[in-house]
DNA sequence: GTGGGTGCAAACATTTTGCACCTGC
DNA sequence: GCAGGTGCAAAATGTTTGCACCCAC
């Protein structure tokens, strides 16, 4: 088979499963249960492979880049206090229309990073 | 006066007269043409200082921080060609709420990103 | 004089790369 | 056997920090 190795196939499942979109750092050590000899320097070379065959969303809400695993169309919440990043299920395609209009460029996709306070922290915060 | 200091006011005037949205180091350059000694580590400083008193903007695009001097509510494109990023003066407000219908927690703010190419890279392009 | 800001260099964190070895086909 | 992938360690980035000195008030 071209293109395979069991690493790349771990780490592509990993985060798959794994809603929370894991730092490099984070996928690595949840990776290195499944193969405890993998580097840190294979799953970056995954992760960039992966997310340039568009299997996997790189997110590059601030300082360290996350990683999602669910290529569908939707949008992130990051977290203000525990600066977990969640998903928002929408997509709004009438943005990319609107922008149009206000830029002489071109327009190929959009994302969307909202910032506030997750589900559980807003309880704690008030 | 309290809270001055000459590089902060060179480095705020600075992003504020370029639209092109430098980088640190690119900053840096453009600041040292003005305060010849300047460092590096003067220009992250008072960026992280300006950003926290938001009067200016960090823009997080991909690997390298961009920052913009324009605070009032827009979005950007990042060129897929060369690389800069660029000014969509628009603002949904509508997206806020939309998302709170999607998500429990609570929704501040939003930025959004959209990936495409400039106007003299689509020309150069097609 | 003092508090805050600076320049410099060193420290850090994250990500990438060179290289010899290993693996799937 | 070969192309491509891996592990390891070193390098390259981008950013932050410790410290002695300096400046505006």
């Amino acid at each position: 088979m071209k293109n395979y190795s069991r690493q790349r196939e771990v780490i592509l499942e990993t985060l798959r499963e794994n809603a929370v979109h894991p730092t490099a750092e984070e996928l690595f050590a949840l990776v290195r249960e499944k193969i405890p000899n993998i580097s840190l320097a294979t799953v970056y070379r995954n992760l960039s492979m992966l997310e340039s065959e568009n299997k996997i969303i790189r997110i590059g809400s601030g300082g360290t880049a996350r990683y999602d695993g669910n290529v569908s169309p939707h949008y992130h919440v990051t977290c203000l206090e525990c600066g977990g990043v969640h998903d928002i299920f929408m997509d709004d395609d009438s943005l990319c229309k609107k922008a149009k209009k206000h830029f002489s460029g071109k327009i190929l996709s959009h994302t969307v990073m909202f910032t506030g306070y997750c589900p559980e922290c807003s309880e704690k915060i008030g």
